[in-house]
RNA sequence: GCCGAAGUGGCGGAAUGGCAUACGCGGUGGUCUCAAAAACCACUGAGGGCAACUUCUUGUGGGUUCGACUCCCACCUUCGGCACCA
């Protein structure tokens, strides 16, 4: 998630020098912004000779500059248009795609083609430099915007599945066309005499045009999109490879429409001879793409591999037509490589009161002064007053912002933007450390290197991209001015899920699901509430509330309670050897489970050792082991594993057993592997995976004798009557698994 | 569209490649009670069988393996986040 914010594009920046509509004589480059040329950045150099036209974003520098006179109050509605959209936050989602055109053009650097210059707002000035160039052929966005402006889209880059598609017209060719197709194998449908063809590859494509050619009619044509595009004549064929030929196409085209009286058909509204081929539904998906293909229509470029095959994803610059143009465009000084990223510096300058305040002040003499350090930190005004103007309250705050210049002591005013919270939370765990450390750095150094890093990092999932990227930031800045020896602020990080209501939907008074612990907390007390949310599921993944499943809980509780306070009727007698063992074996053993799972945020399943444990006590508490010592010390045991599932019914349990307060400062119980291994263990007996019986054996069997063992069960001598043993395996205290092959009567 | 998480009984869920369904809820039967609740005990994935036992079952389809909920490939579904990012 991270990685996509973050947003890493690997690409090239490409310089469009612009004609000027007012060429005024220049002095040179301190003279003025005209001769600036206007930078781009792609991620497809390789499609520079599809480029048909560039975009500014609405807000780009260079925007005045270059617009015409003529067109100069279209293009301030535009951006006075555009400027209030991103107001409401841009609430359309797949909104129609608008510009307008400025006037000017820019001179494409690879092909001299003259080019217009348009600004839109799907084009954005925080990100890459506020400028692309359009390639409408193999960019979705700008194949709409093409479409809709009538600007020419020309394929540079062949397509990599090779699908190509024609639409042939019934009136168009001469009888014998399926007849021909068919023979041919080609795949074609045909519906009320129109023939939609489907065709792969570009010997298709090939056989194809020689088919059509010896069918079509004078006075008509056929035209083939996807892997080629092409228009066939009775006279020839034309492609599609330039500005000039889109226009010829399309002239010719429309020509023939009026010849034969179509004056009412869309096709002749077609402002480019892609918009024409628009008109059929049927060639929709094959008139764009955005493959690495090979490049064509590319000048000395064109052949050019795009994907280079077995070149693992993360290499960079992998394709070879992309790195062979940005190299070239290096080499010539009107380009290179570039890396942009989407995230975007917005933690500093909120034009919002709730924030760090940026400690600057602005002097009319001094300029920009920063707050002097014996100063800070600089406080928020209790008494700012919020009003509708969409503005950060402070700036009318007039004791907030009035002030003295720190060096001349003049007249000056502080910054009323303020920093992100962001800011803030970034590195309070550092600055929690030591909180009143006065020193020459930001913490006590001791403190840090016992503290630093966080062991543990808990949060909720909505915190995985903003807070969690930007503290890693801090982190890194921190570790390049030598302040910490670490590069990660958090040595683990674990998200807890969401606890849903009843229903399985989120709690929202909406749907009427919320649950208030409050009441539960007064029934069945504040530890039910805890554990129970605990032992709903995985902690990572959140659960269902659950008003019986609770309850299962405080039952649990209160059998813990009565096992351990509540003597049994019967006197006991003395407890056998084996007895006293089984019980601490049980003991040691939930001591392991419970400590793993503690470690691994797994609550759920270190209460349902414990409940185990409990189920275990309670058949004990009729045996003779009551009272004993490890009775005792089982007990004790479930009371201290209890404590921070349940920590007030464990502290008052401890209490009453006798323990020294508190509960809570004690010792963790100490595993002892001895005393939790097993004396007898159960080996499953498998024939070809399968479970055909058990043998109980002690737990220090050999092989050997297992595996003998094994076979002397009556079910398992059963299934290999008639079966012939290919092997046998063994694996040490859980099972034997004998592979047979079938034999004899089959 | 992109990124991330997840699909297992009636329900929440458990399982270092080795007994699928632990634990809890719910359900059924019982003990106690005049009765009910609570508590306690037993049973409880589906099908077949009097039983021993057996077949099937972890979203779907393949694969690896003596053995797959677990590993690999493809797909489907659900949830969460981001989204005109050139």
């Amino acid at each position: 998630m991270q990685r996509n914010w973050i947003g890493r594009s690997e690409g090239a920046w490409v310089n469009f020098h612009a004609e000027y509509p007012q060429p005024e004589p220049c002095r040179g480059a301190a003279c003025c912004a005209h001769p600036a040329p206007i930078r781009i950045f792609t991620t497809r150099p390789d499609t520079l000779w599809g480029a048909t036209f560039m975009v500014l974003a609405p807000e780009h520098p260079l925007v005045d500059a270059l617009t015409t006179p003529e067109l100069a109050q279209a293009v301030a509605d535009y951006r006075f248009q555009a400027s209030r959209q991103s107001e409401i936050e841009r609430l359309a989602v797949n909104k129609d795609k608008t510009g307008v055109f400025i006037g000017a053009y820019a001179i494409n650097p690879v092909n001299g083609a003259r080019v217009p210059i348009w600004i839109a707002d799907y084009v954005m000035m925080a990100y890459g430099t506020g400028a692309i160039m359009g390639v409408p052929a193999h960019d979705e966005r700008d194949f709409a915007f093409a479409l809709k402006y009538a600007l020419p889209i020309l394929p540079v880059i062949q397509r990599t599945d090779g699908l190509a598609k024609s639409y042939v017209y019934p009136a168009a060719v001469r009888p014998g066309l399926p007849q021909a197709l068919a023979a041919a194998g080609l795949a074609f449908e045909q519906q009320n005499g129109h023939t939609f063809v489907t065709l792969q590859g570009l010997d298709q494509v090939n056989a194809y045009i020689d088919i059509v050619r010896a069918h079509l009619l004078p006075g008509y044509w056929v035209s083939i999109v996807g892997a080629a595009f092409a228009f066939l004549f009775d006279d020839g064929i034309m492609h599609l490879d330039s500005a000039e030929s889109d226009a010829a196409i399309l002239a010719r085209c429309q020509t023939l429409l009026r010849d034969h009286g179509l004056t009412h058909s869309s096709a002749l509204r077609a402002r480019t001879a892609m918009e024409l081929l628009w008109t059929v539904q049927f060639y929709h998906d094959a008139l764009f793409h955005a493959d690495y293909g090979e490049m064509i229509n590319s000048g000395a470029f064109t052949g050019t591999p795009g994907d280079a095959a077995g070149t693992p994803a993360q290499a960079e610059y992998s394709q070879p037509a992309k790195k062979k143009v940005t190299d070239w465009l290096a080499e010539r000084g009107i380009g290179g490589r570039e890396v942009t990223y989407k995230l975007r510096d917005w933690l500093i300058s909120r034009q919002r009161y709730w924030g760090a305040p940026i400690p600057m002040i602005y002097c009319n003499k001094c300029g920009i002064v920063p707050v002097p350090e014996a100063d800070l930190p600089v406080l928020l005004p209790d008494d700012a007053q919020f009003m509708p103007t969409g503005e950060s309250p402070l700036i009318y705050h007039e004791g907030f912002r009035n002030t003295t210049c720190p060096v001349c002591g003049g007249p000056a005013r502080r910054e009323t933007d303020t920093m992100d919270t962001f800011m803030c939370s970034s590195w309070y765990h550092y600055a929690y450390i030591s909180p009143y450390y006065k020193g020459s750095v930001p913490w006590d150094p001791a403190a840090g290197a016992y503290w630093l890093p966080v062991d543990q990092y808990t949060g909720g999932i909505e915190h995985a991209t903003m807070h969690l990227l930007y503290t890693r930031f801090f982190t890194k800045v921190l570790r390049d001015l030598g302040l910490v020896p670490f590069d990660e602020p958090m040595v683990r990080l674990f998200n807890q899920g969401i606890i849903l209501g009843e229903d399985n939907e989120k709690m929202s008074k909406s749907r009427g699901n919320v649950v208030n612990p409050d009441d539960y907390v007064s029934t069945l007390g504040a530890d039910s509430v805890r554990a129970f949310l605990m032992f709903i599921g995985p902690w990572e993944e959140g659960g269902s509330w659950s008003s019986t499943g609770i309850e299962g809980i405080y039952r649990f509780i209160n059998r813990v309670w009565n096992t351990a306070l509540e003597a049994p009727e019967q006197a006991a007698a003395a407890p056998t050897e084996e007895e006293i063992a089984d019980l601490l074996r049980i003991t040691h053993k939930t001591i392991t489970r419970v400590t793993d799972d503690f470690e691994r945020f797994q609550f759920n399943t270190a209460l349902a050792a414990l409940m185990e444990f409990s189920n275990a006590l309670i058949k004990a508490k009729d045996t003779a082991v009551y009272g004993s010592a490890a009775w005792q010390e089982a007990i004790r045991t479930m009371v201290l594993m209890m404590a921070p599932i349940m920590p007030h019914v464990a502290e008052e349990l401890w209490e009453r057993l006798g323990g020294e307060y508190s509960v809570h400062t004690q010792a963790w119980p100490a595993y002892n592997a001895e005393l939790a291994a097993d004396r007898v263990l159960t080996l499953v007996v498998q024939i070809n995976g399968k479970v055909r019986g058990r043998v109980e054996l002690p737990a220090d069997v050999d092989e050997e004798t297992a595996k003998a063992a094994a076979m002397e069960n009556p079910n398992v001598l059963r299934h290999l009557e008639q079966q012939q043993v290919v092997k046998v395996l063994y694996v040490p205290g859980r099972l034997v698994n004998i592979v047979v092959r079938g034999g004899g009567s089959g």
